[in-house]
DNA sequence: AATGAATGAGGTTTCATTCAT
DNA sequence: TATGAATGAAACCTCATTCAT
């Protein structure tokens, strides 16, 4: 009998393994042999468990959406909006390093995206989808589009952190204050 | 009589006419021969007029940088700040094609100084710098912070429109309601 | 009790199984995991059996040769040298899926060998005399040289091939006519 | 102004350099840097002038059979059928280094083929059609399939010239018999 | 100033073989 | 016996860069 004995389960340990690689560098300066040796393994059982290094990247973008929308489900719910999108920002500080991150590898798959043809953006949308619903549940939005963007614009502030991390917490805080301002005016009450 | 006349001038040209180049495909799926080609150059005179792919690269950043700022400049000022941000808004959604091609060499650019050592970074902060006092001035702003964070979302928003074009144009109101409820609630009196 | 009886034997069985596949796609586009999914078993099972691709390949190859010989030992003798020759041809075209097959096989064996050291060569020479026994029998020659002419002119035949399968059956029986002039004219009275 | 003239003659000479190393090791077992390296050349000159190995290797056949038909048509026409059929065989045996050779090469080839989709059979069927074309020519022959049987049976003798190299005489001359009586006795008169 | 052939390090991927279970 | 995960050398190929012309 093999040694491994569940391979989806061995699968995202490698993929978890590989994230800060990946973050910290960018698909396209990261090499198969760095990510064999950043997992301990072999090139070869790299490609035992991945099709090849686009698949890789590809599963990784989907597990991190998976990661993003449990972290946001963390917020919790027994509280007026204003303090929940404060939760949600006080959320993203908290887990800025992981945050930012995340969001480079995001943009770093939208990029990968936009290059290949439509028929590989069907991951690509099922990913948007699950920010959309966990954003606009957290929120009590009616609005996909509204919630689609307060997303993207985390992502935005996330990818211009480039040493400067302290300024993150500012500019969430900035942010917060905007969608609260924004809730306001327009949508409570 | 030589063919160039300014070489400084010549320069800029090569660096308009890669753009879409750079846009659509990204820094690191674009090889040097496609740039000369797409130029209309071999690829010596490509590295007559500049060092190496990297510089090439990094002075189109800062090429398109300058076109971003002239054209927030634009924006007339005989107007109180919330005109002022719907006009901004306008200004974006006329010129989408470009504000989003711009957004992707911008991040492409943020990618690789970040994997670049501090001592690059000074072009990148420069150019970080000229965003922020467009921003200032357009909106009369104390806070560069703010005003980095405004153009960081509008950046946002421009990396997320894949094939979704249509939805720029939302997005992009999204923002400036957005932005007008802040600046109402906490700016202006 | 073991599942396997006969070692021997079941080494015999696979080595028929991976016929086809050696003989359409060649030793050198067969890997052994298509070697193995072919045959049932996992690769661990193949490296039981067989030292290693290679000596799976010569096995094959010398167990070709004997069911080669067993089919030309099918004609009739009891008949003169041009009716055994026209036989012969016809037993070619009736089994000319595996002749062809057969001599794709041989072929790639060929180069195997012509690679490799002298000393493989044993191997190679003992399946060589097999085919020329079997024809100087049938065809009562003295000639050893003829009888692997005889032989390797067919196979010739086969290897060329390639879709055109119909054209077996004619360039067999011009073939035939060769042989049958150059028997009447140089061997017979 | 760059070094190379002639490209298309670099290409050829380039070509013909590496006969040898496919002739000896066949297709598979020549690596692209052995290549380069037989060549003097690097891997990436290599690459500048064949898109790749496949590419290469499918033109160094149709340089071959140029080759091949330019050999063929040295036969002088000035004699009967029986004479041109020795004069053949004379050559044949002259040149037996390079028939050997030759013959390994399109072995490889017609290999090569039958593994790819037809729509590169083109290539294929272009050669095929100039060996048939120039027997057809030397022997004057009616018969199409004929003349390419002809050629089909050098290469079977050519290709299991192993070591035995005295016997390629011998099974030449045999063939050049057995040719004769078959023209004796079908065609002429 | 301009060309593009030449370079070769290094990238992704394959695959025969081993070995713990 | 049987398995298939693991290995890593080595294959094919790319591409930023150089340099003779």
């Amino acid at each position: 009998m093999p040694k491994i004995v569940d391979a989806a389960q061995y699968r995202q340990e490698l993929l978890s393994k590989c994230f800060d690689l990946f973050a910290e560098r960018g698909y396209a300066n990261v090499t198969t042999r760095q990510i064999a040796q950043e997992l301990g393994v072999s090139t070869g059982t790299l490609y035992h468990y991945f099709a090849n290094k686009q698949v890789l990247f590809e599963q990784l973008a989907e597990q991190v959406s998976l990661q993003d929308v449990a972290m946001i489900s963390q917020v919790d719910k027994n509280q007026d909006i204003p303090q929940r999108i404060i939760a949600l920002g006080q959320l993203l500080i908290e887990n800025q390093e992981y945050v930012i991150k995340q969001a480079a590898i995001w943009i770093d798959f939208l990029q990968h995206c936009s290059t290949k043809k439509v028929s590989e953006n069907l991951v690509f949308e099922q990913i948007d989808l699950r920010y959309e619903q966990a954003i606009s549940e957290l929120l009590d939005l009616k609005d996909p589009q509204l919630a689609s963007l307060i997303w993207t614009l985390i992502d935005g502030i996330s990818i211009n952190q480039l040493d400067s991390k302290d300024s993150f917490t500012t500019q969430i805080n900035l942010l917060t204050q905007m969608l609260i301002a924004y809730f306001e005016k327009h949508i409570l009450i």
